[in-house]
DNA sequence: GTCTATATTGAGATAGAC
DNA sequence: GTCTATCTCAATATAGAC
């Protein structure tokens, strides 16, 4: 029940398709422009009506962004979760995170690109604390991966497991920026080239 | 004579203190807030004095901006310059250049951020063409001593030594959004735990 | 679901006094 | 070098007709 009287509160039902396509458009110019720099008349031009008939579809700019994130965010977080839950061996526990992340990323670059160009901005606002635990489990999640494969003497354990997941993490994420899906190499195989570089390094030994 | 004229253009001298002063403020409104969102409200503000004031200082708002890209893109290129041209072994030069995007990043951390948070909407604009070049030539030094070392078989050649440039690159900039100056380690060690992995890997062999 | 028309606010920038 | 006062424009958002 609170679901259907939070869908009620919206403009119009979440699942029309028409909003769905706005949405994508908006988050295509929000990439490309940045949000703030992002006019209601451009998203409305782009979609082929006037801006005052957004509003019949959403409550406001923000709320656009608001939905493009969390659903980014939550698809993210997901598989990541799931593949945790499965459980192995660190290693190919790491190795599957590492293709989730990729997926995420290949899945829709136009949002993660909004998310890692707003996200310091964005979690500084109440409205979207639920980027800073979105942020929180994923760290837990993965740090906790390479915490257990450092014991088990798979991993070498001088650095620091939170350093390791970070540089991992934005390393992942921050392709986005040069991934192009109509290039050479597919997500996979970007994935296989940054397990290759992080796992055994780039130097002949 | 140039040097001069173009001084004269300007509102005021760029060498004055004050100026500088208000240089520094605004860049890190920029890189807290993000360049669209900051007004020139705000920057008056924190520098004590009104928004009019600031325009005996700088033509507009997009001027300053401007002048904080130019002064950490064209500082760290000259590092990567200079330390290419004093030559080397791939690997030893490979590490200084490390150091030397890490150093530029402890130099002026709040300008690195604007950089990377506004890069993609700049380079559009004709006014930022200085940060394509100054990329380009970046691309250039840094791969070129992938290649060679490549070449001399000191790196292994069977990952597009531009992917890996890309990944470097990324990989240090974006650290900024974690790193802490007050924090425990400095810029060199973290520099160092990151070559660590990049040369050999988180893998036990 | 979209349009017409418009209210309202906040932004960057300027002119001239001190 | 800063302030007072203000111009001008563009942005988000709304109300109601179709």
């Amino acid at each position: 029940m609170t679901a259907e009287r939070a869908a009620r509160r919206r403009a119009v039902p979440a699942e029309s398709v028409r909003r769905e396509e706005i949405l994508a458009i908006a988050t295509r110019i929000f990439a490309d422009k940045g949000y703030a720099s992002t006019t209601v008349r451009e998203i409305a031009d782009a979609a082929g009506i006037l801006s005052g008939s957004l509003y019949h579809h959403f409550d406001s700019k923000e709320s656009m962004l608001d939905e493009v994130m969390r659903a980014f965010l939550d698809g993210a977080v997901d598989r990541y979760r799931r593949t945790v839950t499965k459980g192995g061996d660190p290693l190919g526990v790491l190795r599957a995170l590492v293709h989730d992340g990729f997926a995420a990323l290949g899945s829709n670059p136009a949002a993660l690109v909004v998310m890692i160009n707003e996200f310091n901005l964005l979690v500084q606002s109440p409205r979207f604390a639920y980027l800073r635990e979105g942020a929180s489990e994923t760290e837990r999640l993965w740090a906790g991966v390479i915490e257990e494969g450092m014991r088990t003497g798979v991993f070498r354990s001088d650095i620091d497991p939170r350093m390791i997941y970070r540089f991992m993490r934005d390393t992942i994420w921050i392709s986005v920026r040069w991934y192009d899906p109509d290039g050479k190499n597919t997500i996979e195989e970007i994935a296989d080239f940054y397990l290759e570089m992080l796992l055994d390094g780039i130097r002949v030994r």
